[in-house]
DNA sequence: GGTTCTCTGCCGC
DNA sequence: GCGGCAGAGAACC
């Protein structure tokens, strides 16, 4: 999901701008090369920059990355459909392998070929600590922490990484990586060091958008939902935040908690309520 | 390494 | 609401 963009099933939107939104992103989808800016905005009637403005606006990406992650989606197509390598870079209209090949790190995770493979070289090295909030799962993968899950027990977090991580080879980590944990648990125990660990998290461009945003609210402070939606320059796109938030691959690390409702509630918590306040309110007393 | 394209902040209508 | 520019940065060749 890129956007929550409007279907064409339904009844066509009154905005006719939403409309020409819409109209841009079939475009997209239908052309064989990502058309211009230009041509985008001359199909919507409208000057480069104000078409580039309110595409933004409704989709919370830009039209440069909403035809990227099509790219990337139908060269993942391509690939799980058994399309040699080769026929993907030209299914997804990479101009050339160099490009694909460079791009299909983020966009796959790994090379094209482990990926048709079925991403089974995909190793994630994993170990359970206990922290002040019950429980932490950490996984890693050779790029980074993958994925912090918060929990009280670790059955239920060990099923819930195999759940994230249907593919990968799951191994229990060894001595070494009791060191990565150690600093996870400082994180949760101490919010305001910060985790300088590097990430390796998977998610659509918007989701990265938010994500880095997020990493941006400094320790003892929040931020809303609106503000957030705002400093990505989408703010409409205040439900879709929400989301992103909700789908925050690794707790603490990107900072989801500091994230609160405009009226002043809480709002929600993937890892539970009572683990958002307590983490607020280590934060806000330091 | 130069050129073209993209993106955003700012202003005017 | 929309157009337009400047300037920075990314992508491309």
């Amino acid at each position: 999901m890129i956007v929550s963009a409007p279907h064409r099933s339904d009844a066509p939107p009154r905005d006719p701008r939403l409309a020409a939104v819409e109209r841009a992103c079939r475009l997209i989808e239908h052309a064989d090369e990502a058309p211009s800016l230009a041509a985008l905005a001359a199909a919507a009637g409208l000057s480069t920059w104000h078409f580039h403005r309110v595409f933004k606006g409704a989709t919370g990406v830009t039209p440069k990355e909403y035809a990227a992650a099509h790219r990337a989606r139908r060269a993942r197509a391509a690939l799980e459909n058994g399309r040699s390598v080769t026929d993907a870079i030209y299914e997804a209209g990479f101009a050339s392998s160099g490009r694909f090949y460079e791009a299909s790190d983020r966009m796959l995770g790994m090379t094209p070929t482990q990926y048709r493979a079925g991403g089974a070289a995909t190793e994630i090295r994993f170990a359970l600590g206990p922290c002040s909030l019950g429980l932490a799962l950490v996984g890693q993968t050779t790029r980074g922490v993958c994925t912090i899950l918060l929990g009280d027990s670790a059955a239920a977090l060990r099923a819930e990484l195999a759940r994230r991580f249907p593919r990968a080879r799951l191994v229990a980590g060894d001595r070494a990586f009791e060191a990565v944990v150690a600093r996870v648990v400082a994180c949760v125990e101490t919010p305001t060091l910060g985790l300088d660990l590097p990430l390796d998290v998977r998610g659509t461009a918007f989701q990265h958008r938010v994500w880095r945003a997020l990493r941006d609210i400094p320790a003892g402070t929040t931020a809303t939902y609106g503000e957030i939606a705002r400093r990505i320059g989408a703010p409409r796109a205040v439900r879709a935040v929400a989301g992103a938030c909700a789908a925050n691959p690794v707790a603490v690390a990107i900072p989801c908690h500091r994230v609160v409702r405009e009226d002043g509630g809480l709002g929600g918590y993937r890892w539970g309520l009572p683990r958002k306040r307590a983490l607020l309110s280590r934060e806000s007393h330091k």
